[in-house]
DNA sequence: TATAAATTTGTAATGATTACAAATATAGAA
DNA sequence: TTCTATATTTGTAATCATTACAAATTTATA
């Protein structure tokens, strides 16, 4: 939830590093999910670049962010119903939706899963924890 | 995975011990699910029953659906990032989907955070663990 | 039976995502 | 530098799941 400051070199390197050329468009998409740390949506990230870059197209919001996450930079939460929701493949950690504001909150130190390769005979390439609820906000606001 | 036999009575009681009104469809629906067992989508789940009920409509599923997921006798998926996957409310399990062929599997004893009733400050009302990656039947296609 | 309420239905609207081809920018060779 | 090929971006149109909504039908009740 908290802002974070990231130059530009440091998002470069970090596309040039997993293989993918950091072009304008590419730097910023990831330079805003990256800074925000929000999960935010496709129309969330291009609502909030294309002031900054008047000539953006939704579908390079779409075309970088499915990129991204095919090259692993990224990773694409299922946790919402109705919208796609992106996230820094960064520490391993949940998420927590709030069903009353809909924010989406990180979750440390509650599953260790990390050994888990198969189930079933299934073999496990990720996991997502979702918890649902009411956050800590909106619990507040109802007293 | 299972195709289980259910009673139209069962169903019947199922419904009305929950507080929903028993009508032709809201059997017909609820029966297809538990017999199933294969978190369906609204579509499949309508495809299947259209061949029984010709009259019925895509709106009565999704009507149907909704009703029963704010009785809590299903739950619904957010597993799927293309469409709603709905699923009987029983004993607690995660689910594993395969990357390769989209179908959705019940894992049993995995995760154990029945006694979790806050994070951070937020209160957990609900919880999934989602598991991506191949199935076993696909990886033995793979051979 | 008559009336009111609940349920179902079909159509139209919405909104996210994808397909696709034209336009633009970038990189490499001559 | 200029030319050419390739990669990237863009905008529009199409698709597909879901929702809104009002008419039609069914069910319950008086």
């Amino acid at each position: 939830m908290k802002k974070l400051r990231i130059s530009i070199e440091n998002v470069k390197n970090l596309l040039e590093a997993k293989g993918v050329k950091p072009s304008f468009q590419r730097i910023s998409v990831l330079k805003y999910l990256l800074q925000e740390n929000n999960h935010p949506s496709v129309d969330t990230i291009y609502k909030n670049l294309v002031s900054q870059i008047p000539t953006l197209s939704r579908t390079t919001v779409y075309n970088t962010l499915k990129l991204l996450s095919e090259k692993e930079v990224i990773s694409t939460l299922s946790i919402s119903n109705t919208d796609l929701r992106f996230d820094f493949v960064g520490e391993p950690h949940d998420h927590f939706q709030c069903n009353t504001c809909g924010k989406i909150y990180d979750i440390y130190e509650i599953s260790d899963f990390s050994e888990l390769k198969t189930v079933d005979g299934h073999q496990v390439q990720e996991m997502q924890l979702h918890l649902k609820g009411t956050c800590n906000r909106c619990l507040e606001s109802l007293n």
